[in-house]
DNA sequence: ACAGAAAAATACAGTCGGTGTAAGATTTTT
DNA sequence: AAAAATCTTACACCGACTGTATTTTTCTGT
């Protein structure tokens, strides 16, 4: 049991075994990447990430088990992002007013993972049924995240469904104003024009839940 | 152009013909239920349905293009539900009204579309990734066309997100109720325990947006 | 530096959902 | 009864995904 610890490298694995494998994976997602903003998701095979990289075609499914995870990159990253701006809030602050502000934020920095993603990506994600699908999953996973911070943050028990009731409201909240950022995206608009209409609008919605969630979960 | 009315019978087409294919896409929907029951969506194949029903495997994915379709029955009657409530709400009730006393009358009627359909269809569901990703498109679908109705009965122009937001809202609120009848439902408790308790909960959580949408979209 | 251990890449065969097509069977129409 | 429309079937195929055994590459210990 302890043997481990003298033979592992806890912090950099600097290996060429590790280098290639590193890589390897970048270049079979270039790749596809550049098929599929070329072509359209569905359109391109894993047969053809392959070859374009010169892989076996078990290669790049050892890498990526789903071909959407050929696409859709920092996955954990979008789901845990409202919980952890609950958990992240600031003494005094709602949950509704953190996650105003991460969102406003966000839209402030023209975040992909608010949905600042290019017209490109964002074509490709809207126009193929199997990306829309897979990001609904994320939103959703993403709210259940959510409801489990409140949950945490406001003590509640596992049967009180008021958490996933808040998280519903504003993880909905959140999800509206992502697909407003992918229809102007659509629309032709311009990032910071993007921004300026949804500072807007967001503060708006944000705004409607204010007298059901003023205080919930303060901190 | 005329021709057509003297033909086509506008009401019942009794041929032979349509018994028969109502007869063969009942048998095949009803193998399928019992197999997906008896050993789960995932672990049942095209191909077994095929067999049990005494088709070829190609006539079952005739009338049912998609497995899941297999399983989920009434789906546009569950697309439509939202909408309709809304489009039917009583002069000077607000959508919320309408909406909450759409889901209590289901709840009171123990509606299989709110969420009521028994333990095994329930477990059916939340065990298969496909039938759980199938569901979450539903709610989706109802969502939008939730908002939609609302656009129209707001005379909301299709640049306004305050449509797309309320029915966010008010769709989140039925999804997690729904939600709830079913894990009460897997939890073994019997349907009017279930009734009981979601009246309850449906008036608070309907109450929490009453601050928020009180006079929205009032006829 | 070299042999053996560990791990990655590959080839291959297979499953399952889903599609296209052409031939055969059944119902409807004339 | 013949002809037209339509349902069913057999068959071959595609594409995502899995399992396994084999080969190639990298790492380790002496």
């Amino acid at each position: 049991m302890s043997a481990r610890v003298t033979t592992t490298k806890p912090t950099g694995p600097t290996g060429l075994r590790e280098t290639k494998k590193r890589e390897t994976r970048q270049l079979i997602s270039d790749r596809a990447t550049g098929l599929f903003i070329e072509q359209g998701f569905e359109r391109t095979t894993i047969a053809e990430i392959a070859d374009a990289a010169r892989v076996a075609k078990k290669t790049v499914t050892n890498y990526f088990p789903h071909k959407e995870d050929l696409a859709l990159d920092h996955q954990d990253e979008f789901v845990a992002g409202l919980a952890h701006a609950v958990a992240a809030r600031e003494s005094g602050e709602s949950a509704l007013a953190a996650l105003r502000r991460a969102f406003l934020s966000a839209v402030a920095a023209q975040d992909p993972v608010a949905g600042f993603a290019g017209p490109e990506f964002t074509r490709m994600v809207t126009e193929s049924p199997t990306l829309s699908t897979c990001l609904r999953g994320l939103h959703d996973q993403r709210e259940d995240a959510l409801a489990e911070a409140l949950a945490g943050a406001t003590g509640a028990t596992g049967d009180d469904i008021t958490p996933r009731t808040a998280a519903a409201l504003l993880g909905g909240v959140h999800r509206v104003l992502f697909r407003r950022i992918q229809d102007l995206t659509l629309a032709g608009r311009t990032n910071p024009e993007i921004a300026a209409v949804l500072a807007e609008e967001a503060t708006r919605a944000f705004g409607l839940l204010e007298p059901a969630l003023a205080d919930y979960a303060r901190a």
